[in-house]
DNA sequence: CATGATACGTGGATTTACGCACAGATAATT
DNA sequence: AATTATCTGTGCGTAAATCCACGTATCATG
């Protein structure tokens, strides 16, 4: 049973009673509905309708088929209903995804934006790999670090993550404070274990400290940052969840060059919809008090 | 919602996740599915598959419609096998329309018949006017008389019901029984008020009897039959019936210019399904009985 | 790293399907 | 009884949908 549009014809005619009055409501030439009436009858080998000189009447198979698609079209009308104001109204589920390192981040507001939506479910997905926003697997990512060029991927610079160097009070304590690059060869410094590594804060690292001043390398932010706690060096931490750490210790302001972007990343297919904008607007706006904390 | 086929390709898509794949099962080329998805998505303003190199995958919008494509395709590969098995078997009901002057003769065979089939539920339609075969009403009707010359009818001779002169044998014993035409003139005639009648034995009789003889008359036939059992007169009745009648006596034997045709008429939408073959053919066999009765 | 396979996307040629107009027929109307 | 209105059915020309071919991008594989 190919082609529905001949089912929906013979609907129609069914319904009227006429190949006229069908084909008046379907918008097009009453041939065009004989057409394909005799297109399905041949194809199904049975007699749809009994023509006579004023109309055609359903014969059982098409008073069958009639009721068959007569629950085909509403069905596809609360489908179309669903459908259409589906992107007009913020509902459903949103999925977000991010480095889990985002997490202390993303949490709130996810679960502030929840709150403010209530018909929203927040899934928040974290992982080392990247979930990719092709396959729907997610409506929004939240990246980090050099600037994503995905094709079909659209990409709005969130903030720039300032990035301080970080020792614990106890290291401070033992060591000092570096007073300037002099000092730096007399201290150990935790960093990524990927020597050259894109952050632009190792970058920096890799051409002012000694590489074997460099005794802690992990591949994990978040065991690099239990490193810096533990006193096993110093270290480059985002300043907004470092800051509120009382063990640890600012020992450089944050440079503009150790800056990490972060970016917002959507499909752009649906990038436009109201949901996603809804969400995008709110956490550039939470995104204003990060820099504060 | 309109275009209903751009549904099936959608549908299509969701279920193999690439428009290639989905036009090879639709028989088509791939630009055609490509085309369908656009235009789907553009009318219904919402976008039903992220693109992506690999191919397509549904959004939750086209999720949606893939599962009711799924139940409308469900839906009518049902209908498709019911209406196409429904032509090739003897079930559902079967309607039959004639005159009600003829149910002594069809009600016996539609019970036979029934018995012969029991899937059939037969309907039989009797009334004074007409029941239309153009209109579905019935798919099958029985005619006597001329025969009916309607387009679009199948219209087939079942055989020629035999037409005797009969009186009541109280009127034979008073009156006697006339030996030929030149008797007739002192008998009293019972026929149908409608003088200038079709039926070939009320030709024969304004022919061949004096108007003023003609002393009964009725439109209806058993109001006829009725008359002739009160005496009122000689009166034609089919021979098949009357011969049943011990008070009915044959006064002449039946004539070839006499006898009335019966027809098998069926719509000709209708005439070459399984069904109604399988009785036009068992009424046929059954005829053969009807002269002999 | 290079190569083959696969899939999407688009412009131009072609076929299919559609709209149009007229004929035939019936039912309602005057 | 004649007429008008309505509906079906069909041949023909045109427009739209389809097919085709090429280009591009990605992933898997040796």
């Amino acid at each position: 049973m190919d082609n529905w549009d001949e089912v929906r014809t013979a609907f129609q005619v069914a319904k009227m009673g006429t190949v006229s009055g069908a084909a008046d409501v379907l918008g097009v030439h009453h041939a065009t509905v004989i057409r394909h009436i005799d297109a399905l009858e041949n194809r199904l080998g049975v007699k749809l309708f009994q023509r006579h000189p004023r109309g055609y009447t359903a014969t059982e198979a098409g008073e069958d088929l009639c009721r068959v698609a007569q629950a085909t079209d509403e069905q596809f009308s609360q489908l179309a209903g669903r459908v259409k104001g589906q992107g007009d109204k913020v509902s459903g589920e949103l999925v977000v995804t991010s480095l889990n390192s985002l997490a202390p981040l993303m949490s709130p507001t996810l679960a502030a934006f929840q709150e403010r939506y209530p018909d929203i479910t927040v899934r928040y997905l974290t992982g080392e790999r990247l979930f990719r926003l092709e396959y729907g697997e997610a409506h929004v990512a939240l990246r980090v670090g050099s600037a994503p060029e995905q094709p079909d991927n659209v990409v709005q610079e969130l903030t720039q993550q300032k990035v301080a160097m970080y020792a614990s009070r106890d290291y401070v304590d033992q060591h000092g404070k570096p007073q300037g690059p002099e000092d730096y060869p007399k201290h150990r410094f935790v960093a990524h274990d990927q020597e050259n590594s894109r952050a632009p804060f190792f970058k920096w690292l890799a051409a002012n400290v000694p590489r074997e001043k460099v005794t802690f390398r992990a591949t994990d932010n978040r065991a690099m940052e239990l490193a810096i706690l533990a006193d096993a060096g110093i270290g480059f931490l985002p300043q907004n969840s470092a800051s509120k750490n009382d063990a640890l210790v600012q020992l450089a302001p944050p440079l503009d060059d150790w800056s990490i972007p972060m970016w917002l990343v959507t499909h752009v297919d649906l990038h436009r919809t109201v949901k996603v904008q809804a969400f995008l607007k709110f956490v550039k706006e939470q995104a204003k008090g990060w820099a504060l904390a």
